[in-house]
RNA sequence: GCGCCCGUAGCUCAAUGGAUAGAGCAUCUGGCUUCGGACCAGAGGGUUGUGGGUUCAAGUCCUGCCGGGCGCGCCA
């Protein structure tokens, strides 16, 4: 591809500097630009834009498929693409969107999400992590990645959580009652149970009616359960792991509890594993469950967090060195939703206490303009979590928007069945202007997608989906498709690949793209 | 006090260190005899909290302030 050519005769032309090249969406800066003289200048002691000269005199005529070069602004390099080109392009990219990318081919991944406690259901904080985890899931998956998408299920008879949560079930404690949570404990028979137990009983009721809602409700699907009950504590894993960190010599005691030498990795101070009382913190089955996810071959290791764990990204990192594991362990904060305190509030949350169930926003508003209203916020981003706003951004949501483009094609295309192609090609739609913008948003694809792969910020994919529609619109109004007795075939063409890639890109969102509206 | 994150248009948010800081909503103007008007064309609205620094180039990196959220337990 002309890309490819360009960046190899850019490489002998400017040797120094990580410089880029990378598809424009406005046709006055290029259909391809580069700042690889920008980059260059300084090595070669001249000015920016003469540099940018020198390399242009270096690749003129030398690459076929430029119609021009032109020096921008600082000493930008901009390429002007042939029609051939470009239709050249959209065919390569036509066969990628169906086979995927491979910026991360190979690379196997476990990306652990959610992962809530088994004190009640999910409310609009766990939404973040949720949706954030399976759409970064799809898309190094769609990059070639094999992914593990793992929810690590919190359940111990060692947890003073489940203790706790046991008085509340018995009525002797009251830390996480709440209405619905007395509507289940109402209909369980707890007769007989201490409070571990009672606690054990409770959590795993949660925690079964929590997975239903993320597998039915949310349409998300994990690859992988880990039972911490099970995995950990009742096979003496945890055990095992305190005795090869005494032997490693990370350990020492003091007032009577074990301490892990965490500082000396890293970490702010040393952490408890064993309590003065002999009993496990929190700490621990965590260490074993990284080290068990550590062995089990992943070159990467994510960890998707509330914010409220902003502690615990030291400390693993910590436990990752004092192992020498050699992939990558990667944990990714999700910032907190707070919420905006009003009377629409109360409205909207007709359950008590300040908390807002995702369950309530999913069935209020739908699940794809929820995922859609999560998805284009970064993690770092700082949520304000307002009733009214929240109503009046699903009225108005760009993802209908998006879909509306999409449902438009399908029909474009039900259209032109049965009728025979005028033959035209893709080249010769590329005389339009739109035609050309709609192309350069769909080569555009590909590097949105390894960018989002490389740094994670999956928000991108909303920001893309909507300008490929605005592109699609622009292009709808220009260039008619279905006339009289035929259609289109260029423009036809470029429907559907506009077509599959709106597709793909709300499915890696996990957002549906219908044929009708 | 220490650590992490944030401060961008009236509101909600974008912007691999790049060109004139962009979308949606809200406000205003114009457009339906034609493939779906859940649309299209356009306007107004910004000292990117603030002072320094690095750089050919800073919303972005470093640093001092100001303001806000969260975390700093032998809870998870």
């Amino acid at each position: 591809m002309v890309k490819n050519d360009i960046r190899e005769a850019l490489k002998k032309a400017a040797p120094e500097g990580a410089w880029g090249l990378s598809i424009s969406t406005d046709e006055k800066k290029g259909h391809l630009s580069s700042n690889a003289a920008l980059l260059s200048a300084k090595a070669w002691g001249i000015g920016p834009k003469e540099a940018a000269e020198k390399i242009k005199g270096e690749i003129e005529g030398k690459v076929e498929g430029i119609e021009r070069i032109e020096v921008a602004g600082p000493g930008f390099l901009n390429f002007y693409l042939t029609h051939e080109a470009m239709a050249e392009a959209l065919h390569d990219f036509e066969k990628k969107l169906t086979k995927g990318f491979d910026s991360r081919k190979g690379e196997k991944a476990n990306i652990e999400f959610i992962s809530a406690n088994p004190t009640g259901e999910l409310h609009i904080g766990h939404g973040r992590g949720a949706f954030y985890g399976d759409a970064l899931a799809n898309v190094l998956e769609f990059c070639g990645g094999k992914v593990t998408r793992e929810y690590y299920v919190n359940i111990s008879r060692k947890s003073s959580q489940i203790k706790e949560l046991g008085k509340t079930a018995l009525g002797k404690g009251e830390q996480y009652k709440t209405p619905e949570l007395e509507a289940l404990i109402k209909s369980m028979d707890l007769s007989g149970l201490d409070e571990i137990e009672a606690g054990y009983l409770l959590a795993e009721k949660i925690q079964e009616r929590n997975r239903e809602f993320i597998e039915e409700k949310l349409k998300i699907s994990f690859d992988e359960w880990f039972v911490e009950e099970e995995k950990l504590h009742a096979s003496l894993v945890n055990e095992r792991t305190l005795a090869a960190l005494k032997m490693k010599g990370l350990t020492y005691e003091k007032d009577g509890a074990v301490w892990l030498k965490t500082s000396e990795y890293g970490d702010d101070e040393d952490r408890v594993v064993v309590r003065s009382d002999g009993t496990l913190g929190y700490f621990l089955p965590d260490i074993a469950y990284h080290i068990d996810k550590f062995s089990r071959g992943y070159d990467m290791v994510i960890d998707v967090l509330g914010a409220d764990h902003q502690g615990h990204v030291r400390r693993m990192q910590a436990v990752r060195k004092m192992f020498g594991w050699k992939g990558e362990l990667k944990v990714f904060i999700s910032q907190l939703v707070t919420l905006k305190h009003g009377e629409d509030l109360t409205k909207m949350s007709k359950r008590a206490g300040n908390v807002v169930y995702l369950r309530d926003l999913v069935e209020e508003f739908g699940l794809d303009v929820v995922r859609w209203f999560y998805g284009e916020k970064s993690l770092n981003t700082h949520m304000e979590f307002d009733a009214r706003l929240a109503k009046e951004h699903s009225e108005k949501n760009p993802v209908f928007y998006v879909q509306y483009a999409h449902a438009r094609i399908a029909s474009i295309i039900a259209k032109a069945k049965g009728l025979p192609n005028d033959g035209t090609t893709l080249l010769d739609v590329m005389r339009e202007p739109s035609a050309r913008q709609l192309s350069l948003e769909l080569l555009k694809f590909e590097e949105v997608l390894e960018a989002a792969a490389d740094d994670f910020h999956v928000h991108r994919l909303t920001s893309y989906a909507s300008a490929l529609a605005s592109a699609f619109s622009g292009f709808y109004r220009d260039v008619r498709i279905v006339g009289d007795g035929s259609y289109n075939g260029g423009g036809y063409a470029l429907l559907l690949m506009t077509k599959a890639a709106l597709s793909k890109s709300l499915g890696l969102l996990g957002i549906s793209a219908p044929e009708k509206m």
